[in-house]
DNA sequence: ACTTTTATGCAATAATGTTGCATGAATAAA
DNA sequence: TTTATTCATGCAACATTATTGCATAAAAGT
C-alpha cells in the first residue's frame, strides 16, 4: 500500500475521494509511526473532528489502517498492509511502542513466531507488542 | 497471588483494608478473566464509581493488577503475579483475548518466546495477545 | 447539466476519565 | 480503650473523548 497514490488507493477501497480523506491518508502514509485522532486533530484543523472521526472509522472498516492494541486507553491507528479487505483485517506483525517518546510503529518484516496453546483455544491472529526504546530516545 | 486471602494481600501491599478494596479483590480472584472499570461498576452499585476507579489505579501502582492491552479502547485489567511490585510491573504472559465473547484471559503457563528484533531497538517488554475463540464459545 | 448518493460541519448527547474537597473510616499512638 | 493521625470515600464538578442526527455541500453516475 505505501507505495500508491492516496487517489489510487482510495478508488480501489470504494471510497470517494475527498480532501479529507487524501490529507489523512497522505499523512499516514509519510508518518513512520501509528497515529492518534488527538495527532490528526492537531495537525488537520481545517476538518472537523467528527469528519477525521469519521474517516478512521471509514479507513478501518475498507482495511486501510487497523487499530493498534495499547494498554494506555489511547487508541492509535497504523496503515494496513496489502492482506486487508473490507471483510477482515489480516495481520500477524510486530508493533513496537517505545516507552520513552510513545510512538508505536509496525515492524512488518520480522518474523511473528507461532504460539502453541493449549488445544480448548482456537487460535485466529497474534498481535504482539514489544515495549522498549526507540533508537531517536536511547541517547537522549 | 491467587491462593491468598484478600485481607493479606491488601496488607503486604501496604494498602488499607477497606470494603471497597476487598470486595474488588475478591471479585477478581474468582473471575477467570480480565475486568473493566464498567464490569466492577456493574456487580458493585453500593460504590461510588469514582472509588472504584481510584481502587483499580491504587491497585495498579501497588502491582495488584496489570493493564491488559487491547485494541477496543476499553481498559480492562487483570491480577498480577508475585513478580510485580510497586517499582514496577514485571510480566512476560500471554493474554488471550475470545473474539465472540470478549473475555480476555491471562495465560500464565505459556512459553512467550524470544523475539529478535533489528539492533536499533531496545526490548524492555513483551506483550502478546492471542485472538480467537474459547472454549466456551466454540460450540454456540 | 441533472440526479443520486455520500461526505461534511455543526450541534447535541453519551460515555469515560479525572480532580477537589468535606466527611467518615482505618490505623497508629497514647 | 480512647484519642490523634492518616487515608479512603462520596459527591459534585469538570475534562476529554466517543457517538449520533440532521441540514447542507460535494462527489460520482447518467
Ligand atoms: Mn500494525
Ligand atoms: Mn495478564
Ligand atoms: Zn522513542
Ligand atoms: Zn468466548
Amino acid at each position: 500500500m505505501n507505495h500508491k497514490d492516496p487517489i489510487a488507493i482510495l478508488r480501489s477501497h470504494n471510497l470517494r475521494v475527498t480532501d479529507c480523506r487524501i490529507a489523512v491518508l497522505q499523512h499516514f502514509m509519510k508518518t513512520d509511526h501509528a497515529l492518534s485522532q488527538g495527532d490528526l486533530e492537531e495537525n488537520y484543523s481545517e476538518f472537523d473532528r467528527v469528519t477525521l472521526y469519521r474517516t478512521l472509522q471509514n479507513f478501518l472498516e475498507k482495511g486501510i489502517l487497523h487499530r493498534i492494541p495499547d494498554d494506555s486507553g489511547f487508541a492509535s491507528y497504523g496503515l494496513c498492509f496489502e492482506t486487508c479487505t473490507p471483510d477482515g483485517h489480516h495481520h500477524d506483525h510486530l508493533h513496537f511502542k517505545c516507552s520513552d517518546c510513545g510512538h508505536i510503529q509496525c515492524l512488518e518484516q520480522t518474523h511473528v513466531p507461532k504460539i502453541k496453546l493449549p488445544k480448548q483455544f482456537q487460535v485466529d491472529h497474534i498481535d504482539l507488542i514489544i515495549e522498549g526504546t526507540c533508537s531517536d530516545c536511547q541517547h537522549a
